[in-house]
DNA sequence: GGGTGGCCGATTGTATACAAGCTAAAGTAC
DNA sequence: GTACTTTAGCTTGTATACAATCGGCCACCC
């Protein structure tokens, strides 16, 4: 693989993960030569990752890991709001319904049979899901800026933990959106959709450490 | 300035302005060369226009200049009408009324006072507006998305005169749109965009050269 | 004659050397 | 004592040299 893809993926997965806490500065030499790699396919590893919005170049031109507060939360489910009902309602007119009828059988059945830890299986599902309606939608350039949303969200996740009431409830939405697209209704999957994530946002808000006014 | 900076600008200039033709390929030497600046800080703007999605790469890891098809800009204007009805709610719900009492006038003055060529104020004027509501939405990262959305549609504005006709229509689609966020009435501001850009792009299709079904 | 193998050319990927800018700290002058 | 200036160190920005990979082409073999 190339070098400044390892550095980018590596530098990625510790930011998602908060092993790189944000603020944390990524000076050029002593992150090159953590990682293994030179500078320069360093700096192209960080030149996306400052497009993407999780690095911030500056003060003194030194990238840093982006911070992520209260508002900043708030922020971006705004825009996931935006992307995600509109990406539902093309899915809805233009989904393949063997695919959702699938996902359907999936979620009902709690993910059983899949390969994966059980506490991780309600976030495989509701990626599959992601997944499935970003490539119904059909749009690349929604499909782009979603695809910087989900690194953000990811980071979200990891400092949420979402109860066994949350999660069924979870997946109760995720049927309704599910059954929505199927039923070619784009209207109450993009109102589905906003409800999911309004929900969530409350949840991912309610179990933030601190809840500062 | 930087010289990645410098190659930046010049080569989204370029591509926006259609000096460089969709399918173009951007040979590092070459461009470099062209620019007269050395491919490392080429790099960085290659790097930057790709994920702008100006730019992309392949086949070869050759960079090429990004198409726009008929296609592209409809699924361009499917996200624009995500990102732009959301920020014309939120800039409903936050906007500082004195700005856009001051736009409002503007529009009706038809622009009248710039220091811009009488053909261009329809465009300094909605380009005035976009920010405005951006701003007036005061998320970083619904703004962050929207940047990359203006640079292709400044490549969709290229390729498509309006006539007189249109330009009339526009401003009053767009007085509507100022009027609803000063109104603080989320749901007509969000409305009044999507008409506008349901028009805006009815009016760029139908300009296409050939109309190919 | 067609297909396959290897070679050559060119392009991108990486590393490192060098230059320039910025920050911060320390010293001096007021 | 404070403020300003200068300098030293470190940082990033740039250029270029080198390595590796990819594609095309030609010759040779089947």
């Amino acid at each position: 693989m190339r070098a400044s893809e390892t550095a980018y993926q590596l530098l990625r997965d510790e930011i998602i993960q908060w092993r790189l806490e944000p603020g944390t500065p990524l000076g050029e030499v002593e992150t090159s030569q953590r990682l293994g790699v030179s500078r320069t396919p360093l700096r192209e590893a960080l030149s996306r990752l400052t497009a993407e919005g999780l690095v911030r170049t500056g003060p003194g031109r030194t990238a840093v890991v982006t911070s992520m507060s209260r508002d900043d939360i708030v922020e971006l489910f705004e825009l996931r709001e935006a992307l995600e009902t509109q990406a539902a309602r093309l899915a809805a007119r233009r989904r393949d319904a063997t695919v959702f009828e699938a996902l359907r059988a999936d979620f009902v059945a709690g993910g059983r049979g899949k390969n994966v830890p059980v506490e991780d299986r309600p976030y495989e599902l509701a990626d599959a899901l992601d997944v499935a309606i970003d490539e119904a939608a059909g749009s690349v350039y929604l499909q782009g800026a979603l695809r910087d949303l989900r690194g953000h969200l990811a980071r979200v996740r990891r400092s949420a933990h979402s109860n066994a009431d949350r999660l069924g409830r979870a997946t109760s939405e995720h049927i309704l959106i599910v059954d929505a697209i199927l039923a070619q209704d784009e209207a109450l999957a993009a109102s589905a959709t906003a409800v999911h994530l309004h929900n969530s946002l409350a949840n991912v808000l309610a179990s933030l450490p601190q809840d500062e006014a």
